[in-house]
DNA sequence: CCCATAAATGGCAGCGCTACCATTTTTCGG
DNA sequence: CCGAAAAATGGTAGCGCTGCCATTTATGGG
């Protein structure tokens, strides 16, 4: 009877319409608040004639969903937050795929947050996502500061730590043992023949999971009686560039080296390009190795020996997991995604 | 007085303790919610000692702001939407980069969406999107359902439709004219001495805007009185593999060509590696010439001759416009991102 | 045709916060 | 020392929806 009061109207004192809400659609279609509600969620018995003339007030009135009432009323949310260190490293991207394709059916929705690999931005950005109730925090890497941890640790939501499975996660870890993909790619070119390592880098202290590919490449060449001979270190995230001038400089400054290492693929590509701009045929003169097995190493006219990190995987794997167990276990879960060595035609 | 009772207890079935909210704040600090409420949003007058002791208790209690019922209150969200048709193709995820970096510091959370190219998804994520009340919708394309259209339409937030600026928006486009690059793309080469064209592209139904530059490339041709001689269409999305497949197909079918414009770089930088492993000299033996001016193809040994678009520039532009005027205007806005044409050494 | 059971539907409180008014306290010119 | 203005603080009613607990309406066996 008082459908038009606003009670002692407050909001609404701009010009601004009412928004359409469920208690319109329910006056038009003539049923409860809460049977449309139930309709539009698929729960509980309905009769097939009221969700007929509900549905068609919907339409009529152009009724568009509150989720953020839904939200606090039911205390679910069907938002996720993820938050990945970087978006110009190709690779990023790629989990966000993986998670975005394991998403595409559930009805969640990811909240992004990009850190840019610093860790303080990371802590902000985990308090703000936190603050939207996420089911789930889906996150690039381990190195977190304390308080970061911590206020994950106390959100009782469900945390993934993606790329990497070296240490102990909060929750949820899905990846790869990057200090055994350096081990491998070690072993396995010491098997093809290989004796005179160089390595082409970057960003020494940012990029924790290159460097503990190193240190498994290291412990591979300290194991056969090797060592590494030269190296060259780029100041800077990896690219195509900073590995076509990183891997001139080593060559230059140590032309005996019969293979190169590079941090990852995005660098190895730049010697690739090194190596065309200056007549030098990749494996013959000298071998190149990557890492991550990305399509445009895969594309160069001789595919790019490397390892494959099986990124989309990771970030499917990860939300799967989450879906399949909304919330959290005893224990810390480790999930495995392994890695393969693509032989190429470069080493 | 009854701080302990939960009322006629319902919620909170489950063994979960519960949240911490703003009035067990309030409580530890011997003020008022609203106070509290005032000092963690920075509004209204508040003494330095009240805020140092609010402070102190929401430290000592781990209080995490519930921003779903803080928008529901006020009806303002904090929340941008984002809508892209891929994160495979390079593109979007350099759009996506330029609109975390003007969000930043904004307070702003993207909630993105990812259609693949499908304008039901799009549709239905536009629904749920809208859901969330977002302040902004950021959506690449112009290609939409027509209930799509009325949808964002009725929604009274602000909707930038990003990279295109050769219809009438919605609201605010931003991006380029891509049947003007397409144009300037064929006098350039003109210009340069060129004659018998050949096209290499993709997705010839989906991707408009890459139909767009051909019409514009046509066009110029046309005026010139000259015409494609021929050209290859890959059915699928671009890549530098496609594209070094539809190159060796078009130039073994008429190797008469002296110049091949690609659809993107991608495509581009398959031809130069067509080119590569046959022994062809890029321009010299063909010239090639591509269009966004990804890094990849400026990394090549020879850079790659392109134009040059500006994703980071359109996805930081669009937000920076929405930020500035948070409010639609009478009439649409367009935004003229421009682009250049980088002569690199392939044409 | 009655009653037990299942199928549909509805009433109401409250999720955690903020807008809109107060109300109380402080400050300060005269 | 008073009254007016400014500075701090608080009470209360929702925001739009859903969980809990009825209540009403079919359905079907005896």
């Amino acid at each position: 009877m008082n459908d038009e009061a606003t009670g002692p109207g407050r909001r609404r004192t701009t010009e601004q319409r009412a928004a359409v809400t469920l208690a319109d659609v329910a006056r038009v279609a003539g049923v409860s608040e809460i049977t449309v509600s139930r309709i539009l969620r698929n729960t509980g018995p309905i009769s097939e004639r009221t969700r007929a003339r509900v549905m068609a007030a919907v339409e009529q009135v152009g009724y568009v969903p509150n989720r953020i009432a839904g939200t606090l009323a039911s205390a679910t949310s069907n938002l996720m937050g993820v938050i990945i260190p970087s978006l110009s490293n190709i690779v990023f991207p790629e989990v966000l795929q993986g998670i975005h394709a394991a998403l595409a059916t559930s009805g969640f929705q990811p909240v992004v947050g990009v850190t840019d690999y610093n860790l303080d931005v990371e802590e902000r950005l985990v308090r703000a996502l936190l603050a939207w109730k996420p089911s789930a925090m889906i996150i690039a890497g381990f190195d977190h500061t304390e308080t970061t941890r911590r206020i994950l640790q106390q959100s009782r939501t469900r945390i993934a730590e993606l790329m990497d499975i070296d240490a102990v996660p909060i929750d949820i870890a899905v990846g790869l043992s990057h200090r055994s993909a350096g081990y491998d790619t070690g072993r396995y070119l010491i098997g093809r023949g290989y004796r005179r390592f160089g390595y082409v880098g970057h960003d020494w202290n940012a990029d924790r999971r290159a460097r503990r590919r190193w240190d498994g490449l290291c412990a591979a060449l300290g194991d056969a009686g090797l060592a590494l001979v030269d190296q060259a270190l780029f100041d800077g995230p990896s690219s195509t560039q900073a590995g076509r001038a990183m891997c001139d400089t080593l060559l230059r400054r140590t032309p005996s080296l019969d293979v190169v290492v590079f941090s990852n693929d995005d660098m190895a590509v730049g010697g690739v390009f090194h190596c065309y701009g200056r007549g030098l045929v990749p494996k013959r003169d000298v071998a190149l190795f990557g890492f991550n097995g990305l399509d445009i190493g895969q594309a160069l006219p001789v595919p790019l020996s490397t390892v494959r990190s099986k990124r989309y995987q990771i970030g499917k794997i990860a939300v799967e997991t989450i879906l399949q167990h909304p919330e959290r276990q005893s224990g810390p879960i480790i999930i495995d995604t392994g890695y393969e060595i693509l032989e190429g035609g470069t080493a």
